[in-house]
DNA sequence: GCAGTGTAAAGTGTCAACACTTTTGCGAGT
DNA sequence: ACTCGCAAAAGTGTTGACACTTTACACTGC
């Protein structure tokens, strides 16, 4: 009964785990949500023992947090906790744009380039979620310039764990079109092989990100602060 | 039977969990090491439950890593995973060392003049575990005022982690006394409140060490192959 | 003596039952 | 009507048993 397709066979646990930080990551538990373990053992079609140890890796990662008899609650993350990570992911995206500048090939150039056009129709025909992934894919491009895998996993976990913070931040379109204004300043930075400005100009462009993000966040308060 | 002292009782997994990770960064279970369920669980005085759920917190924590049907190993590091680890533990203390220049404080400083000749002694008697242990502080310190609770969260996770390399890495006098000066450095940059001077004095500080570590770790290996 | 094989031991994976804690909700007393 | 307290229900914590896989080892045949 088992709808575990993912993650072909790493262990019961290991799958029941990736499956609940898919459901997390996509939204359909909720921050600051229980997570029943019999539940979920119905659901997924085992005993709760392999539910407990899949809960337990998501512990580790810091993705749940637990009290004893009461259970496991999807991570709440702060405002202030927001903005730190912000300021780590800006470092570690600036400390990748640097070294994009010295490992970048022809072909990285010509995926550069479909991204960023990419993302301009995507600002005209105002499609968010094509431009929120095209986004993602041309800030990992960058790290994997980096050469260092580690960073690259640590930026993708920061950018997983930001989701915590408010599902659907609304793109408006004219934060779109400056975000991509951003981009091609970097990309830019990177061909001409300024390593120093690159950095720089990427540190900001996220630390921007944080703001206009905050910005819709004021929003939304007054929104509700009206009704 | 349980000699569970710490964690006073937040749940019986997550206590055996911070014991065994005690014993993994104190090297009683060396990296690549099985972990023996029943074992653990005879010496911990539990059943085979519990232990398997704080192994899987570990899993989480990328401390060690499971094999299906063979159980779970201390986590090794490369020494490429080393070098980029401490590649983002350069970033991170540059970064922290920058902001320390707004938010420190009287105190502060007392308590930087204590660790900084506290350090020159252990130099002096060449005590080298009491160096380690100031040495330490001193970048907490700092890390402290960067005022960012998670960068400071971050870099203590590198420390931990890069003891899973080699775990005695031999502190020779010289080194020792190369690494203060940079500390002494370090900490006249932040007093003068020149920002970028501290953070590029500190990221390469901790890229110094990198390289003190792989120069002994080359030592090591040729002393190796003479034998 | 050595390679290959089969079997026993060791160890992990899973489960169902039971113990304990927290929450919920009903009812009695004021 | 409101509050306090008790009891049932829901949920987590732990355990021992059993199934399956891997590993170690002795035995057989060459």
């Amino acid at each position: 009964m088992s709808r575990l397709q993912t993650s072909p066979d790493q262990g019961l646990p290991l799958g029941i785990a990736d499956e609940l930080k898919r459901l997390i990551h996509a939204g359909e538990i909720a921050p600051g949500e229980r997570l029943n373990e019999a539940a979920l053992a119905l659901r997924i079609g085992t005993s709760r023992g392999p539910i407990r140890e899949a809960i337990r890796i998501l512990t580790g990662l810091g993705l749940v947090t637990a009290v004893r008899n009461r259970g496991v609650f999807v991570r709440q993350i702060s405002v202030r906790e927001m903005i730190e990570i912000y300021e780590l992911r800006a470092l570690v995206f600036g400390y990748a744009a640097g070294l994009a500048t010295e490992n970048i090939q022809e072909p990285d150039k010509q995926e550069f380039e479909r991204l960023l056009t990419g993302m301009d129709s995507a600002c005209d025909s105002g499609d968010g979620d094509l431009y929120y992934a095209l986004n993602l894919q041309f800030h990992l491009l960058i790290l994997q310039l980096s050469n260092n895998q580690r960073a690259r996993q640590t930026y993708e976990d920061y950018v997983k764990e930001l989701h915590l913070f408010r599902r659907r931040y609304f793109n408006a379109p004219g934060n779109m079109r400056r975000s991509n204004a951003e981009h091609r300043q970097i990309y830019e930075a990177i061909l001409k092989g300024n390593a120093g400005r690159a950095k720089s100009l990427a540190e900001r462009h996220v630390l921007s990100g944080r703001q206009r993000l905050l910005g819709s966040l004021e929003q939304n308060i007054q929104a509700a602060d009206q009704a």
